[in-house]
RNA sequence: GGCGCGUUCGUCUAGGGGUUUAGGACGCCGGCCUCUCACGUCGGUAACACGGGUUCAAAUCCCGUACGCGCCA
C-alpha cells in the first residue's frame, strides 16, 4: 500500500496517440507528480499483425510535445527496462511456462477451425460463447505426445470454475464478477508472443508499478489479471478504470467521427496548453468554478477521488472557445512565433516581420485555431479588391459613400504616408466636409479597403495596407462601379 | 447473447439527506462597448431517465425498470 507511486502509460504502437490515450497519459503523469512518483512509458508492441512503423517515434515526440515528460521510457531508459516488450519476450515465455508447471495455465491445441465450429455450436445452443475446457482435461501424457508431434499450441490461463473475484477501483469502487463466466484467456500465441493479459501482468510486477490508470475498456479483465497476479503469488497494483470519452453520439471516440490524434489537433494550430487543459477536464474537476489550469495547477490540484466514473462527449466547441482563450492570452512575441507559420501555411508572405506582427495583433481576437489566420488576414494579402459580399456591394452602391470615397482620396492625395494619426485627422476632415458620420462614413472605408463588411479595427487595417494600396483600392471601387 | 460499468441543462460539470427558486463553463439568444465583426462585459435560455421504497425530509441512500456504452465472441 504505501509502496513509492510509479505508475504507466502503456500504448500499442498502432498509429498515432489519440486524444484518449492522451487523457489517459496525463491522469498517468498528474497522478505521479501530485505523488512525486515515477511515471514511466512502456510499448506495448507483441502484437505483430497491427505493427505500425514509426508509431512508437510519433508517439514519444507527441507525448514530448504535449509536456508529458516521463521518467523511464524507451528512449529514455531506466532500471526497469526494456521498455518495449517485443524486447522482453524471454520473459513472458518463462512466466507462462511456469504457469503450466504450476497448474494455472494449460497447453492448448485447438486449431482454429476446431474453436470455429466450437463457436457455432455454443451460438446454436444460446450457451455463452467461450472456450469450452477440452485441452484443459487432457492427461499429460496426451499433452506430451502432442507437444512431441509437434502441435501448434496456444497457452491458456486456468481460470477457476467457481466462486467470484471482487476488486476495489479507485474510481468504480467495488466491482464484483463470476469466476465461472470468464474465459480461458490465452497468455502466449502460438506464434510465442504474449497477449496483452499477460504481458501487461508481468511488466506491471517488475516494474514496480503502484497503480494502473487506464481506459474503463480494461475492467472487464481485471479478473484474470488479479487471477495471474495470485498464480505468481505477486501483490497486484491498485486499480483506477477512468471514464471513456465520447463521439458526440457517445459510442467510444474514434477517428470515424473527426480528428482524434493529437498531431492533427497540433497541426490545426491547437495549443499543447489548451489540449492538455480541455482534456484534463474531460471526466475530472477540482470541484470549484475555476476552468483554465496550467500543467502546474493540474498537478496540484489533481486526484483520481475527483474522477468522474461516466463516459464524456469530445465537445469540440468547447475546445476551440478554450484554444482562442490561449491563443488571446498569450504574450504577444509567443503569439507570433506560433501563429507565423500558419500564415506561411497559407501561402501569405510572411518576409516582413513587422507586417506580419500588425497582421496578427489585428486579427488574433477573431481566431480560434491557428488555421484560421488563413481566412482572417485575407484581406490583408490581396493586390485587387474583390467584393463577393452582397452587403457591401449595396454600400458601394449608395451616392453617400461614393462621395465619402471621392472625399477621402482627395485628402490623403498629397499626404507621403497614412498612419494612424493621420488617418484619424482624415476620417476628421471627411467628415466635417461630408457631413457623413458613423456607419455612413465608416462603412464605405471598410468595404473599399477590404471588400468586406466586418473585420479589424480600421486604424489597424490602414497601417498594414499602406497609402498606395489604399489609394489603389480606393480608385478601383470609384471606376469600377456606378 | 452473456457479463460489467454508467445515467444532473444540447455538451463538460458542481452537488455527497435539509444551505437549492439545483451552481459554474461552452453553445445558443439578447443588452452594453463600437464604423463592422470579434474580444470583453452584463443578462437570459436549459437538467436531477423512470418506478418503487427508506426517511419528518432525497438530485443526494436502497431496489427494480429503461436506455446508453464497454468487454467477450
Amino acid at each position: 500500500m504505501d509502496r513509492p507511486v510509479r505508475v504507466r502509460f502503456a500504448p500499442s504502437p498502432t498509429g498515432f496517440l489519440h486524444v484518449g490515450g492522451l487523457r489517459t497519459a496525463l491522469y498517468n503523469f498528474l497522478f505521479a507528480r501530485h505523488h512525486r512518483g515515477k511515471f514511466v512509458l512502456r510499448i506495448e508492441d507483441t502484437d505483430r499483425s497491427r505493427y505500425v512503423e514509426g508509431a512508437t517515434e510519433n508517439l514519444i515526440r507527441t507525448l514530448k510535445i504535449m509536456g508529458l515528460q516521463y521518467d523511464e521510457g524507451p528512449d529514455v531508459g531506466g532500471e526497469y527496462g526494456p521498455y518495449l516488450q517485443s524486447q522482453r519476450l524471454e520473459l513472458y515465455r518463462q512466466h507462462a511456462q511456469q504457469l503450466v508447471e504450476s497448474g494455472h495455465a494449460y497447453y492448448c491445441f485447438c486449431t482454429p477451425a476446431e474453436l470455429e465450429a466450437m463457436r457455432k455450436r455454443q451460438e446454436a445452443a444460446k450457451q455463452p460463447i467461450m472456450y469450452d475446457g477440452t485441452c484443459r482435461r487432457l492427461t499429460a501424457e496426451e499433452v506430451q505426445k502432442r507437444l512431441k508431434q509437434g502441435k501448434p499450441y496456444v497457452v491458456r490461463l486456468k481460470m477457476p470454475r467457481e466462486g467470484e473475484t471482487r476488486f476495489s477501483d479507485l474510481i468504480r469502487g467495488d466491482v464484483a464478477f463470476q469466476n465461472e463466466l470468464i474465459d480461458d484467456q490465452i497468455l502466449l500465441k502460438s506464434d510465442g508472443y504474449p497477449t496483452y493479459h499477460l504481458a501487461n501482468v508481468i511488466d506491471d510486477h517488475y516494474m514496480e508499478i503502484s497503480h494502473v490508470i487506464r481506459g474503463e475498456e480494461w475492467l472487464p479483465s481485471v479478473p484474470k489479471h488479479l487471477q495471474l497476479y495470485k498464480a505468481f503469488g505477486w501483490e497486484p497494483p491498485q486499480m483506477a478504470h477512468l471514464p471513456l470519452l465520447l463521439n458526440p453520439d457517445r459510442s467510444k471516440l474514434s477517428k470515424r467521427q473527426g480528428d482524434v490524434a493529437v498531431e492533427d489537433f497540433l497541426e490545426k494550430g491547437y495549443l499543447p496548453e489548451a489540449l492538455i487543459n480541455f482534456v484534463a477536464l474531460l471526466g475530472w474537476n477540482p470541484g470549484t468554478d475555476q476552468e483554465i489550469f496550467s500543467l502546474q495547477e493540474l498537478i496540484e490540484k489533481f486526484s483520481l477521488e475527483r474522477v468522474n466514473k461516466s463516459g464524456a462527449v469530445f465537445d469540440l466547441n468547447k475546445l476551440n472557445w478554450m484554444n482562442g482563450h490561449y491563443i488571446r492570452e498569450l504574450p504577444e512575441e509567443k503569439r507570433v512565433a506560433f501563429l507565423t507559420p500558419f500564415l506561411k501555411k497559407a501561402g501569405y508572405d510572411v518576409s516582413d516581420p513587422e507586417k506580419t506582427r500588425k497582421v496578427i495583433a489585428a486579427i488574433y481576437k477573431r481566431i480560434e485555431r491557428g488555421i484560421d489566420v488563413k481566412e482572417q488576414a485575407a484581406i490583408f494579402y490581396q493586390d485587387h479588391l474583390e467584393i463577393r459580399e452582397p452587403e457591401a456591394r449595396e454600400i458601394l452602391q449608395k451616392e453617400s459613400a461614393r462621395t465619402v470615397l471621392r472625399t477621402f482620396l482627395q485628402k490623403i492625395a498629397p499626404l507621403h504616408e497614412l498612419d494612424v494619426q493621420t488617418f484619424s485627422q482624415v476620417m476628421k476632415e471627411v467628415q466635417r466636409e461630408t457631413g457623413f458620420k458613423k456607419q455612413d462614413l465608416w462603412m464605405p472605408i471598410r468595404v473599399a479597403l477590404t471588400g468586406v463588411t466586418h473585420g479589424p479595427d480600421l486604424p489597424l487595417v490602414i497601417e498594414i495596407l499602406g497609402k498606395a494600396k489604399i489609394e489603389s483600392f480606393v480608385r478601383q471601387v470609384l471606376s469600377a462601379e456606378n
